[in-house]
DNA sequence: CATGAATGAGCATTCATTCAT
DNA sequence: TATGAATGAATGCTCATTCAT
């Protein structure tokens, strides 16, 4: 005898299944992108990557604009994410530390995503060059870049402000530029790193601290600093 | 129409006439590559922009990663020349000036190019953000932009050891790295201005110079500005 | 969710429950191909329409082609049916009191189908139109519309048969010929009204009544209707 | 020596060539339309029926849909022209015989289009038939189909109020409807011609006729038409 | 039985490139 | 030389259908 009860019946994978299957597909685009760049990689060579079929990757992503957009978010948190969360939780960082702190995560070989997969960091960095391309012409993947870049830019400045009532930082500095200062050089220690093969981003940030150390250093000297062309005899 | 009588073997368009259209494909070019990228111009776009027939540029280049690669140069040229021209010249350049010399370009409207063609500068940073994802995967874009790059380091690194021996840079600087940090400043301020939409980079600049001179204005000068090559004694 | 044991064969469902289903599937369709046409909708928007899964119209029907099938009969079933019922009963029908039949069908704004389910008859014949366009390449619609097609037209010339024995239908019309003009004015009279938007359907068959008897008016007697055949010698 | 002016340059192929390019893809895609319909039919198939490359034809027309609208444009034109023609030249036309000489274009094996070419009319009706489905759920088909409709709607509207003047058609018709009527008679004769097989089109006016003239002649006048085979002594 | 994820062939369309004129 | 028509492979995406759960 079949007893049965009228009802709505489940679906057939798990969210947790799902979300894995997406996630197959989201690191075998971003293999691909990291490789061949987002648009010599076809939907075909993603779903192949993904050892799935060539409709499988629509069922996760109405578009390949979405899983671009869906990596791109990726490698900008990467790149904004550490300085961040140094940023919000430190009182007396100094500039030094604030670089140091986001060029940390471009030396790690992978990190962690929100779901606890490892993800190359290579890759996703790669895919940040090719984001910085996209974000010129794609509104879609500019404005949260921008948004999520103003985001950092006001967390180090007010990082940097409390580091000067901390007298961790001279009271020279302006903020603002400061903190422009720290992610340009962040966003140019990585262009080095994945684009022109300097790969030593570590004395990056050290030569920043010895910069500002060496004259530091040299402080009893007077003109100490390069800027000044005209050191005095 | 073209009326044409056969005759002895002469170019039919001078190499001057034949020079300023290969330029009209270029600046054609590099207009749509600025405002679509790479990938989203066709052809064809590139033809109609340019006003000739879409068989016509391929008479001046043999494929569209061609006329990629020639922007592509432009656009590194346009980022290194400045800098490589004041490493070579100067034995008392400061770190601060070196950047300034560098960011000075990034600030014109237009710069003249080989040719004397006037070119504005906004489409090459575009192309040259958009060229930073080429040269990930294109060899033929990458081998020249590193090589490029190595030389103006190379450049600003012996340019810092002339200011070490003039004394204008603090000997605790390290050259090779400096110069990383020189050209990671540039290529994160040239980010911000085109893909962030930060165009104020003189400030940037001036920051660099804040921060030395900060910590310099601690052990008693008051130039709170890097700037001013003229402090007096 | 449904919680079932193992037992005996049984259906599942009951017989009335899956008739029940497949008509909501039937009817979803209609509703799709009369909205977005045969070739427009997918299965899956069908599924959508009748929520359902995307699987259960197969077990239904074995393709989408055979859903088109059973829709394109109904709406044949319902613009021969009416015609049809009368030319079988009436022994004294005027032309056009059958042509009148046939048209008070597409007056109605819903017709009852087999299953006593009640049936837009707007959407049945846009679908009717659709199919006209399928027989032409699909001999499972065809075959049957065109013997239905042709049913339908004995039907009227043994009724006009009857008529003329009758005296009701003149002695100089073609049976077979007029059942073609009968047939004719409906479809024309069907096209009108959903493909150019002229819904006034009644007019359409009292002006065939006024033509004819407005010839006979011309001849001096004053059966002012058509259907009046039965004009002694 | 070569002697050259300045100028444009004259395309490769003469407008006429091009033209005659454009026809054939139209006949193409009409024969395919005609024996698979307008949805089974795939770019390719055009035009490999064509004998062109698969990028041929959107040289020609920006998109399948631009095609269909030519074809189906054709197909209204062939059906609407004839009648209209007579409708606007005759002041004494009976309602049979704008019938008639609607009918006169279906019974042709071919029609000779605006630029002289030869087009099977069998083909055209077919795309007719596929048109009605096509302007139910097209706005760019359906708009100018029904703006057509309407213009020989009013044309043999118009005939028939002078043939009431000039005393060839009663004066109990009444024009709009009458109107209707014969339009309706022309699609459904041929609707039965290409979709139910009954090519016998002529007998099909010849009926309208014989309906009214068989009225007429059991009046007395005799025999009006030559169709009605059985006029009475 | 019902679900809905997965498949993979197919489609409309684009585009780098060629070449007859 | 310059033109622009033509090519044909490739692309992003859809969808009828299947089948493991």
């Amino acid at each position: 005898m079949t007893i049965y009860v009228e009802g709505p019946i489940m679906p057939r994978i798990t969210p947790e299944r799902r979300e894995a299957r997406r996630a197959e597909i989201v690191a075998a685009a971003r293999r691909c992108f990291s490789r061949d760049g987002f648009h010599q990689t076809s939907m075909p060579d993603i779903a192949a990557e993904a050892g799935v079929s060539a409709g499988a990757p629509y069922r996760y992503f109405a578009s390949k604009e979405e899983i671009i957009l869906a990596i791109a978010s990726d490698a900008f948190r990467l790149v904004f994410e550490p300085v961040e969360r140094l940023a919000a939780r430190t009182d007396h960082a100094s500039v030094a530390d604030l670089l140091a702190a986001s060029l940390e995560a471009l030396n790690a070989d992978t990190v962690t995503d929100a779901a606890g997969r490892e993800v190359p960091v290579d890759e996703l960095l790669r895919c940040a060059v090719q984001s910085w391309s996209e974000l010129l012409r794609n509104d879609a993947v500019r404005a949260p870049a921008v948004e999520g870049f103003q985001g950092v830019l006001r967390g180090i400045t007010e990082a940097l402000r409390r580091g000067q009532a901390a007298g961790t930082v001279p009271p020279a500095v302006q903020p603002e530029r400061a903190a422009r200062v720290v992610m340009g050089l962040l966003h140019g220690c990585l262009l080095q790193r994945v684009a022109f093969g300097l790969t030593d981003t570590a004395g990056f940030g050290d030569e920043l601290s010895a910069l500002l150390a060496g004259v530091d250093a040299t402080s009893g000297r007077g003109g100490a600093n390069g800027t000044t062309g005209a050191t005095p005899p």
